[in-house]
DNA sequence: ACTTGACCTTGAGTGGGCTCCAGGTGGCAT
DNA sequence: ATGCCACCTGGAGCCCACTCAAGGTCAAGT
């Protein structure tokens, strides 16, 4: 298990869908994952972290992959994953007013 | 369907597991909403959209009917959730951060 | 020499949260 | 009075993102 913090099994997973393009295995056929791979990791665990879908990363992926020339498609896509994350957070912080109002309403309630 | 922002397969699914307490039918065995059931959808709304798991929400409405002697325990959960709500902020607006990093290197690649 | 254990592969199973289906009923517009 | 639509029920199905199982290989320690 890398210290990605992802699970092998999740890693493995991963490589089969074309999340990850294909490990290089050493010797013994076991996956070494390049200081390349563990960088696209930390991209990969920031976008799941921020909700994006696999699907959507996989995407993501293969424009990566294709070169240079679809450099403007994954400025869009970040972008669009951008404002997703900022009403993400705006509806988070939206939300968490009315769960302390809650609270304060318990405690008044209980005090 | 409510304008609670749930659908009515999803509505009849939470009823099913124990949500919402059985909500009242009229002659033709339609469901009726009162505004006591619509302010605690409004409340489920609020702990789902923060990432409460059903199975929480569950104990959660359980409590509710339980009476006042669960306030405490009320007020624990939500706490508890609170701080969970505020750690997704946290992390998000970090991980929001690197996308933005991304995104710059994209641009000045790209210009 | 042999056990242990971490890895490998393919494929099936799981859990959460809905969502859809079949078959049926009731009210209302034409 | 007949078609239509929105609702009802119980139960099955679906999607996502993993996670586990079975059977096998290899390297290192005792």
């Amino acid at each position: 298990m890398e210290e990605t913090g992802f699970s092998l099994d999740t890693l493995r997973y991963y490589e089969r869908i074309g999340l990850l393009e294909s490990i290089g295995r050493n010797a013994a056929g076991q996956r070494r994952f390049t200081q390349k791979d563990v960088g696209w990791l930390g991209m990969v665990r920031c976008l799941r972290d921020t909700g994006m879908p696999i699907a959507e990363m996989i995407r993501f992926a293969e424009m990566t992959r294709a070169g240079d020339h679809t450099v403007r498609d994954r400025i869009a896509l970040l972008e669009a994953h951008d404002r997703r994350v900022q009403e993400q957070v705006e509806n988070l912080r939206e939300k968490q007013v009315a769960i302390r109002n809650k609270i304060a309403y318990y405690h008044s309630v209980v005090d």
